[in-house]
DNA sequence: ACAAAAGTGTTACAAGTACACCCATGT
DNA sequence: ACATGGGTGTACTTGTAACACTTTTGT
């Protein structure tokens, strides 16, 4: 199982792989409060590393694109299909796998929302794991993990992100829980009814839903914003161009700071 | 120069590369209006794109990681050591070398201050261009280009980033004119000094500069939110913990500390 | 004194927060 | 009727855009 000395394997070129960091909303931990975020993990068939829980991941393959790579090698590791699937960050320094080969990681990340995750069988190397409770895994993964999750926390705000996390149609009150349980605090539930609402990215499906014994609540499906379907009204719809890599980061910033006047 | 047919070149395993966009205030174009933003590129001297220009770039090492690679290819390409390096995205489709090898780039993101801009030596085949008067660039150079641009456009706002493009030290009308060139719009100047001056992260230095021939303006540097140099009062400066892997997505990373090559 | 640039104040409006309130519905 | 959750109103705070204004300097 050697791989030569230093200097051969420094020779070597880098392999390339992705990884994905999926999330999913799932139940709430010990103290029965607030769901939380789980994750899927793989359990490592082979060496190095053999034995820990890693992210589902694979080779790049050579005729598919960086994502199509990625959402292939999630399907053939877990039969997930998530909702969003987006480039994290690329990964390869030197000593990330220890010993082995050098390798370069793309990594991307993405959500499953709360149907698939019930669906998905858990096998004897697959299995999901809450946030909080991961085990010791394997090369740099923990690190990854934090990364993705950081990054989650930060976008949770928008409907976009919020949205991918439940199933296609939804309450805003689905929707609350779920910004509660990513950001980990208490969200007013009022305000965040409003925001959303406000963002216009909610239609109606004009459906009600029971969550409790009580007053049933409108039901809502995502729409990118500008793409009523019909019937309101004239503003003859921008395309809202959504290119190939299109990522979220041009929703956040446009709310956080824009330095352009109204001109 | 063949490749062998399209299925050996699948087998092959993909070559890894690391190219950077990197961007500098230069003077402004024929109107005679705002600095634009200049970006250097280097001319291809060999197939494919033989003659063409593209990104500086170069392949990974195996020995260093992937910003120590990109901080190396820049130089031997440029000689340009820009304050700010950091990786903005993978690009990997399969038919991004139209015909050669397949080939992924990790992509970072550089900019470097005028002073540095103004002492690069243009070479032969070293030269800078106008963000608004590109040539064709080999590859898919142009659209990871624009990629970057409106990152960065995104961005300015933030003061650790538009300080990147001025010196070390700057009055803020300075700081105002990169941010103007940047967005390519008005800003209002008393808006944003005050904007600047409320994150905290200004420090200013005593010195006075002029800029044209009347009141000299105070002149600043930048340092990272709660990191005053003593003398004001007591709040014992939190230690801002800076993990390696931080980007700008929350609080704009340090960038630059563990850069250096001979580290 | 004047012009030009530095720097400050003031008002108006938009967005966000906290929290009180009314409405609809099943028991 | 009343408890429970759905949904709305409102006052307060914060942030930002617009632009008028005062201060400092060299000629």
């Amino acid at each position: 199982m050697g791989f030569g000395n230093v200097s051969e394997r420094l020779a070597q070129p880098p392999r390339v792989g992705v990884s994905v960091v999926i999330v999913a909303l799932g139940p709430a931990g010990s103290e029965g409060g607030r769901s939380r975020l789980w994750l899927p993990l793989v359990r490592r068939v082979r060496q190095p590393h053999l034995g820990r829980w890693a992210l589902p991941g694979g080779d790049l393959r050579a005729d598919r694109s960086l994502r199509e790579s990625a959402y292939l090698a999630l399907e053939s590791t877990t039969d997930l299909h998530p909702r969003c699937l987006e480039q994290l960050h690329a990964f390869g320094d030197p000593d990330r796998s220890r010993g082995g080969l050098p390798m370069v990681s793309i990594v991307y990340w993405a959500m499953v929302d709360r149907g698939e995750a019930r669906d998905f069988a858990e096998r004897d190397n697959v299995r999901w794991f809450p946030e909080d409770a991961l085990p010791e895994l394997a090369f740099d993964h923990r690190r990854i993990v934090d990364h993705a999750l950081r990054r989650l926390r930060e976008r949770i705000a928008y409907p976009e992100l919020v949205t991918r996390l439940v199933g296609p149609e939804f309450t805003l009150r689905e929707l609350h829980a779920v910004a509660e349980a990513v950001s980990g605090a208490d969200v007013d539930l009022a305000n965040f009814r409003r925001r959303m609402l406000a963002g216009g990215c909610l239609e109606e499906t004009g459906e009600k839903r029971r969550e409790g014994r009580q007053r049933p609540a409108a039901v809502y499906r995502y729409v990118r914003a500008g793409e009523r379907s019909f019937e309101d009204g004239p503003m003859g719809g921008a395309p809202a161009a959504s290119d190939d890599s299109s990522d979220v980061s041009g929703r956040v910033a446009d709310a956080m700071a824009p330095l352009t006047p109204s001109a």
